[in-house]
DNA sequence: GTGCACTTGCTTGCATACAAGTTGACGTCT
DNA sequence: AGACGTCAACTTGTATGCAAGCAAGTGCAC
């Protein structure tokens, strides 16, 4: 325990990982996609063994992706039962983009609290993330375009407490987008705010960015479906089950 | 994340709980509280093998323990090397201390815009939690109704995505009064500000509640010997190990 | 003395076997 | 028919065996 500083520093064993994904990473990649793409939805009923199956490996590291997970709110795992796929509603939505909104302003508050040239050196590095935005196409690819930019924002506050509070909560924010069958409809619309907010930062304008990104985040709320009656019960659209 | 609170209240189907937790539960308490304890301190290195052994259990309950840490932030697994337990430095306490304030801030925000007596209500509840922390002497019952009374102020926004976020962060909380070795010697001070912060609410005050929920993670971060030069290095005074 | 391959002892990762719990259906008794 | 007990088909929980990876130490060749 002496080199604990290079372990804790160096990660250089991560290139046995290109090679062979663990068996648990690509049971996680695998039912993360199916939940993202619609192969499986709301309410749906896992089993270990089935999923193992289907990947052709053992039940153990399916189980470890199940835990996974269920710690990202994906799944809620019962006991001697299965696991179900965690149901999303107006009011899950809307408690994510208050949540988001609350982070991210507290982000861009931090960012200018650290001087102009930090702000400006921010907005330039999401300027490069919105150029990237505009060539890739697939939704995947867009998904996690997404997820740099808002992820860079956040991290850019300088709070490393408070960036790994936002990568939680995009995953449920990815729940949500799924959910929402929109998908990567309104892809444009999210690029063009997200360029529009890079400029305001890189323009020194912080005052406007935090508008513009206000503006964004209701607007992605909007564009979700989810935005009517949000005292609605979750449970109204997801009764049927298999 | 809430994984926790569903093991706590979601007994419902199994009466095996009550007579015979799960022994994935029982290593998971038993590794936390070993951490919360000091028996393990920053860096150590931890095998699945060697807690198996000491609980008289198999390794697939601990590997599972291990995985739950992990994502709690108090563990670090490395592939094929062990589990370090993660340090604890001056940057992170400022950095939940500063999410803290965020969060709970918003909270009590929230509470205000529900009306003056959700406010009154929730101030009731609070000064009731306080109350039991007058009685509870033992630590670990000072660390588990601090961690009510901060949830209880948060879950009362009625927001349920923030509410998963502090609990989240509340892990943290404790890592770092753990690592403070201050522990429960403060636990009066503390006992005494959410006192005052509870009746503040109750009598309809939610500007100087405000207040003093800020004095009062200001004093926490002071107590816990975190607050001075927060760019110091986290080496700095968890060299030793054994 | 120096450098390098090998060996050894640790670790995790995965597959498999078995134990135990839950659920729903089926058959039987009243 | 209706209620009740039994059971069979699922599920997860745990133990165990084996393979593979990493790091330090050992000994040999130079």
């Amino acid at each position: 325990m002496h080199q604990l500083a290079d372990i804790l520093c160096g990660m250089r064993h991560n290139a046995c990982m290109t090679i062979q994904p663990k068996a648990a990473d690509r049971a996680y990649a695998h039912i993360r996609d199916s939940l993202l793409d619609g192969v499986y939805t709301s309410g749906d009923l896992l089993s270990e063994g089935t999923v193992a199956a289907d990947l052709g490996i053992s039940r153990t590291p399916v189980r470890e992706a199940f835990q996974r997970l269920q710690n990202e709110g994906f799944l809620r795992v019962y006991p001697k039962r299965g696991a179900v796929v965690v149901p999303v509603g107006p009011e899950d939505a809307h408690g994510v983009l208050q949540a988001r909104l609350l982070l991210e302003l507290f982000a861009l508050d931090a960012l200018a609290a650290r001087g102009a040239e930090a702000v400006r050196e921010t907005g330039e590095a999401l300027l490069r993330d919105c150029e990237q935005e505009q060539q890739g196409t697939t939704p995947a690819g867009a998904r996690e375009l997404g997820r740099t930019f808002h992820c860079r924002l956040v991290g850019s506050a300088g709070n490393q407490v408070v960036a790994g509070l936002y990568e939680t909560l995009w995953n449920q924010q990815e729940r949500i987008s799924a959910a929402a069958t929109a998908g990567p409809a309104h892809a444009a619309e999210d690029v063009a705010e997200h360029a529009a907010i890079a400029t305001a930062l890189h323009e020194q304008r912080p005052a406007e960015a935090r508008r513009l990104l206000a503006d964004h985040l209701a607007a992605v709320l909007h564009r979700s479906g989810f935005s009517g009656r949000p005292g609605l019960p979750p449970e109204a659209g997801t009764s049927a089950s298999a």
